[in-house]
DNA sequence: CTTGACATCGAACACTTGTTCGCTTATAAT
DNA sequence: ATTATAAGCGAACAAGTGTTCGATGTCAAG
């Protein structure tokens, strides 16, 4: 089952308990006081909620702390908050703003070429979309995809498991590109890429790691890095 | 005697903390954090000024209900405090469109602490900010802040030079949070930061690496890492 | 029908946080 | 010098609050 888009209608009441209660007593609620007014009688089952609006970026929580629960901005917008003489600025400046919105496509690992991936190319769940700011990345949103990195092989090239990679398909490189390669048909991996000579040098980000020099028909360039995101909070 | 008609020091201290740990933190503070920030080893010291602030009127209290603290009009009047600034409304309206625009401050190496970066927070160049989605980090505008890497100092931390660190202002560090630090007063570096017994685990982001095991009077938390952004082309 | 993901639940536990107690010290008034 | 009041203190305790566990139910996909 893919993961929902939108928030379920307990979620959406708490967020709303939380904002009242907040604005009445000028504190957060407990986690037993959410259960009360949202009808859970569990406080797990409050805990389990307020952990997936967490993950949806609408909460922050900080662990072990009474009433450790605070808004994002995600969260204020849901709520509209914003007051209206806001909104008309609002109007007037967005036309201006440029947002890419890139899918999430999956995952990249040590052990899977891109194309198995990349087979399904017209749909991907909107939750997953990883939005940027235009003048961040160069390229249109339908040449650039995300993935997110599934284990540790990546390390050479400064990336790390969970972060998010933004790509551009290309199957070829130029000198000094950091690129996805299928390597020898077994090994996916992230190098900057340089030929030199009838042969590739592949160089790990981290500089204090040394390079490849392969082949060229032992290495399939499968997509350009853009940029790397790693969230560590 | 009579009774003394002003506050004393440390009760003004109180109010002030309680406001400032508000802003911080969206939520009252506790009554040991109190204690903690105005030099008082006692709760029940901590107890006795909160019920002679409340006597005075400038605070009101719930009783047996944790962070049960809210600041009358007097104490608001005391405070200075003001309606919404303009930078908020500024924030509002990024956020309303699900952009995020965040400084970009200066630089973080291995030899500067962040104050001497952050000492002027009242302007900024605008082509310097980094728009991001509001989806993408936690937090307000207002307490965001970024900085680009600059040398190799922070690869244990999976930072590469050119790196761009999303974080944002905070001198306290939770388990598990990736926070910049000063260490020993001539170095700063990203590391994960853990409580053990009465000593600090600082742990690199590259789990080949060893964690640093050290005294908390040697470390000043700067700030907690939200993001790491890498642009590759 | 089975399986896996999501959601719910009560209970127990761990830890946080507020309150109370008995005492000591500082200070001002007499 | 004495007394009354204000302020401070550590410790213990009571109550509040967040986290974890093992279990069950629902529903969509296969």
């Amino acid at each position: 089952m893919a993961k929902k888009k939108s928030l379920s209608e307990r979620q959406k009441n708490i967020l709303s308990f939380i904002h009242s209660y907040r604005e009445e007593h000028d504190r957060p609620p407990t986690i037993r006081e959410i259960g009360a007014a949202v009808d859970i009688s569990s406080t797990s089952v409050v805990n389990y909620n307020l952990t997936r609006l967490e993950e949806r970026k609408y909460l922050m929580r900080d662990a072990e702390v009474s009433r450790g629960i605070s808004f994002t901005d995600k969260a204020l917008e849901f709520l509209g908050v914003v007051a209206d003489s806001v909104n008309d600025a609002v109007g007037a400046v967005a036309a201006d703003m440029g947002l890419l919105k890139i899918p999430l496509r999956g995952n990249i690992g040590a052990s899977l070429p891109l194309e198995s991936v990349m087979s399904d190319f017209s749909s991907y769940d909107e939750e997953d979309a990883i939005e940027i700011s235009s003048s961040m990345v160069n390229g249109r949103s339908q040449d650039l995809f995300a993935l997110r990195v599934d284990g540790d092989s990546m390390i050479d090239a400064m990336v790390n498991d969970g972060d998010i990679v933004i790509m551009k398909h290309q199957q070829t490189a130029n000198n000094g590109d950091m690129v996805a390669v299928w390597l020898e048909g077994d090994t996916m991996t992230l190098k900057y890429f340089f030929y030199e000579g009838d042969q590739i040098r592949l160089q790990p980000a981290n500089p204090t790691m040394d390079p490849i020099i392969v082949d060229p028909e032992v290495v399939q360039v499968q997509g350009k890095v853009m940029m790397v995101l790693r969230q560590t909070a």
